[in-house]
RNA sequence: GGAGAGGUGGCUGAGCGGCCGAAAGCACCCGCCUUGAAAGCGGGCCCCGUCGAAAGGCGGGCGGGGGUUCGAAUCCCUCCCUCUCCGCCA
């Protein structure tokens, strides 16, 4: 009968600071799940002291009664009338489950609110680039795409990928499949032996709750792959596991911050998205990446998103690979998140900057979910920590831009120097 | 898949119808002692909600949900999870 803190947002904080909350939700385009919760709250509040008014008046009676029966009085018109209270308290109760229900529900249909420092604006169109890192390969030939490439070197095969799953699903074959596995264990190194972050090895599969602590259920549930006769689902992304395994964990500060890497396979049905990306691997129901996340206190978590965006992007540095950094504008920031970085990669063969990580800062929007708190060293209270992560990096797109980048005009590709240790000193690719 | 055992505070673990939000220990915090520390001693110390300016009051929480009862951590039902043994299996 507790009211397990539900969601998202702080609701008293919420309540409390209602203006500027709507103005800030306002900046996202999303007032529609506030002002359906609004009212609930209202009746939540009416409910609750009468309730305990009642529960009060019961306790206090049952006690009586148990005495007065110890001594051996009569009894039975007191039961009676608490019998009747307890009546009264259960339709009371029964409302009030009912309303956090509703509340709980709409509660978790509200988007995280934008940190000050995010740029206002409607759409991808709006968001600044932060920084541009190296420069666009030039060629003497016209660049080839690198669905082109990967089926000529023999390494990329779609049509394998289709025959066995479907369409959006690939084949990596030879050079391709150790590239790729080169590639997540390069990525792992870095950051487990120079940026600090405990490498995990979680299921690939998570049970709901996992998904909604994250945030991908409830609103996203047609995105992801269930597995049939389970409460399972897929991972989207290593997020979840990550995230989640310190889920209900009640932390000391002197533990934060705490810093894990994983790879996984990503499951997506990328519902809506049709016609988009159809050619080559760029968007697939399954793809590897590597992700970092990390768990700290509330005033350091901005100087963490940073250090984390970093990390990033050194893996994009380390492979010499030509980037912008982009930071997503109000009207194009995720669900839980509070400000996001996105790293795009230069693909001569698109002729655009593309999407290969996204690194956030959810504040506590995802600890309030999964209940991820630590004990503070100041006062001993406890507060919600602060979640980020990000991709460190999508791995199938990592290897569509060396293809693309590192081309040779006879259609070889040169592997970047980092990645040669793990390819036993191979410098180039050539048809196999 | 079969058979048992169990899920209690940050942790270990007692309690098995009212005096239990819960013994004890550890951890942690404050103080005394000490040159400093340890040990020892004294005190404090669960979480959430709700009312309140605050002090504080009140309510709820003993895996989740439901039931019995005037009253449930304690009894009943159900679901989930963990552990041990057997079987099967990479």
């Amino acid at each position: 009968m507790c009211y397990h803190p539900p969601a998202m947002l702080d609701l008293k904080h919420v309540y409390e600071h209602l203006d500027e909350v709507r103005e800030r939700l306002g900046r996202r385009g999303n007032l529609g799940g506030l002002e359906a919760l609004l009212p609930l709250y209202e009746q939540r509040r009416t409910l609750i002291p009468k309730l305990e008014g009642l529960r009060s008046r019961r306790k206090v009676q049952s006690e009586a009664i148990g005495k007065v029966q110890k001594a051996g009085g009569d009894v039975e018109a007191e039961k009676a009338k608490v019998r009747e209270l307890a009546g009264e308290i259960a339709r009371l109760e029964s409302e009030l489950q009912d309303v956090e229900a509703r509340l709980h529900a709409a509660a978790l249909l509200v988007p995280n609110l934008p940190h000050e420092s995010v740029p206002k604006g409607m759409g991808p169109e709006d968001n600044p680039v932060v920084r541009v890192w190296g420069e666009k390969p030039t060629c003497n030939f016209e660049p080839r795409d690198h669905s082109d490439l990967g089926e000529t070197l023999g390494i990329l095969d779609p049509k394998a990928g289709a025959k066995l799953a479907g369409a959006r699903f690939v084949v990596s074959r030879g050079l391709g499949a150790r590239l790729e596995r080169a590639l997540i264990n390069f990525m792992l190194d870095l950051q487990t032996r120079e940026h600090g972050y405990l490498e995990i090895l979680p299921p690939f599969m998570v049970k709901r709750d996992s998904m909604i602590g994250t945030g991908q259920l409830p609103k996203f549930e047609e995105d992801m792959f269930k597995v049939e006769g389970w409460d399972h689902f897929l991972v989207p992304t290593a997020e979840v596991p990550l995230t989640n395994l310190l889920r209900e964990e009640l932390l000391s500060e002197e533990d934060l911050p705490i810093k894990y890497t994983a790879y996984t396979p990503c499951f997506r049905k990328e519902a809506g998205s049709y016609g988009k990306d159809v050619k080559g691997i760029i968007r697939q129901h399954q793809f590897n990446k590597v992700e970092i996340v990390r768990f700290c206190t509330p005033e350091t978590s901005y100087v963490h998103l940073e250090e984390l965006l970093g990390n990033a992007e050194e893996v994009l540095r380390r492979l010499g690979l030509h980037y912008r950094v982009v930071a997503l504008c109000t009207g194009d920031l995720g669900f839980s998140s509070a400000k996001t970085y996105d790293l795009e990669v230069w693909l001569p063969g698109q002729n655009e900057y593309k999407e290969i990580s996204s690194c956030s800062n959810f504040e506590a929007f995802q600890a309030r979910r999964a209940n991820i708190r630590y004990r503070r060293k100041a006062d001993r209270k406890t507060d919600f920590v602060h979640t980020l992560n990000g991709s460190a990096l999508a791995v199938g797109r990592t290897v569509v831009a060396i293809l693309e980048q590192y081309q040779q005009a006879d259609g070889s590709v040169r592997v970047p120097e980092a990645l040669r240790p793990y390819l036993d000193g191979l410098d180039r690719i050539t048809r196999c």
